[in-house]
DNA sequence: GTCTATAGCGGGATAGAC
DNA sequence: GTCTATCCCGCTATAGAC
């Protein structure tokens, strides 16, 4: 099948997300697809590739979440808060934290094209952020002091951090930090 | 010797923080020790109860944190300087990450015993950042909106994907968040 | 494209000697 | 307290058949 490799893709994704990339082992994929661990070896030659191949899904879907909260509508605060509620579905239901945490902790141990990955994950959510920050700024929706740059720095490191808190120690944690992320930038 | 059990417990933590916990192995400590894993395996019988001394360990150097940053001055902002300078000195130096992030992204493959040892990290922080912040409020030196719980766990989870960031993007990223954070709930 | 079988390595852990 | 030796396991990866 030609949907067998998106399978094994999908698969990959929900173990790195709940248990980390070392962590995880063709083994569990093939457990839970039913087929052997050769098959999987077939489609993705090492597991460096299969890291590669889960960074360039994520990136693609990171654009598409900023495509799709653009959508919701023109406003600053309504963008942010439609990617912070596509956050929030994606991640932090059924105990996932999200893949740059994830191989940021795994930094000294994974291979320089995965890092590689996950700065392209970063820098594209960096540079989304600052605009929209801009943009609210312009707007005169949001207010804050400092470079719109070091404030997505800011808010990007707290989503960050929200998510490993959220799964370890409570899932509303996370609603509650974006809340008060809003709060102190909100102007009035 | 008495100091070996010391020597196991500063090597693990080491490795723990540039290499993340289910990454390192025995052999790794018993490497730079110039001993066998049998004789940490004399000291720790299993990896888990090392991973619990770590957390003590961990716990212990937070509360003297806490102490240490107290005794830098009276002030809010004083204390919340030497805090942050001394998680700086600490962790960012030398490719290494909090402990408290490396464990919450292994979070699904550790045992119960050391996931109550990081909610106990954290709670310490928790706690203690959210009596600074009340000081700071009622000295009329720090201002915010919400609750000071809820700003302390903004913060915490901004310094935890501040050093995360910070390995894996630019050591600089770790001291601009640090001042981002402090325009923001600076009062003026 | 998927299988069986296997190589080669490194992990955690224990037994028993010194 | 530390050693040698060993067990059993799971990992990544490959060869070769179907």
């Amino acid at each position: 099948m030609a949907d067998r490799k998106k399978q094994i893709l999908e698969t990959a994704a929900e173990l790195m997300q709940t248990r980390a990339f070392t962590a995880f082992s063709y083994q569990d994929i093939s457990d839970r697809l039913g087929i052997t661990k050769a098959a999987i070896h077939g489609h993705y030659r090492t597991k460096e590739m299969l890291g590669v191949a889960l960074l360039k899904k994520y990136a693609d879907e990171t654009m598409a979440a900023h495509t799709e909260a653009e959508r919701h509508g023109d406003g600053a605060w309504q963008r942010f808060d439609a990617f912070m509620n596509l956050m929030e579905e994606t991640v932090v239901e059924e105990n996932k934290v999200c893949p740059v945490c994830v191989l940021q902790v795994e930094h000294n141990i994974i291979k320089e094209s995965m890092r590689k990955g996950v700065s392209e994950i970063y820098n594209l959510n960096r540079a989304w952020m600052s605009n929209l920050l801009k943009q609210g700024r312009d707007e005169g929706v949001m207010a804050f002091q400092g470079e719109p740059e070091d404030q997505a720095d800011l808010i990007l490191a707290a989503t960050q951090g929200a998510f490993m808190n959220a799964r370890a120690e409570d899932r509303n944690l996370f609603r509650r930090i974006v809340k008060q992320i809003k709060m102190n930038i909100t102007s009035m």
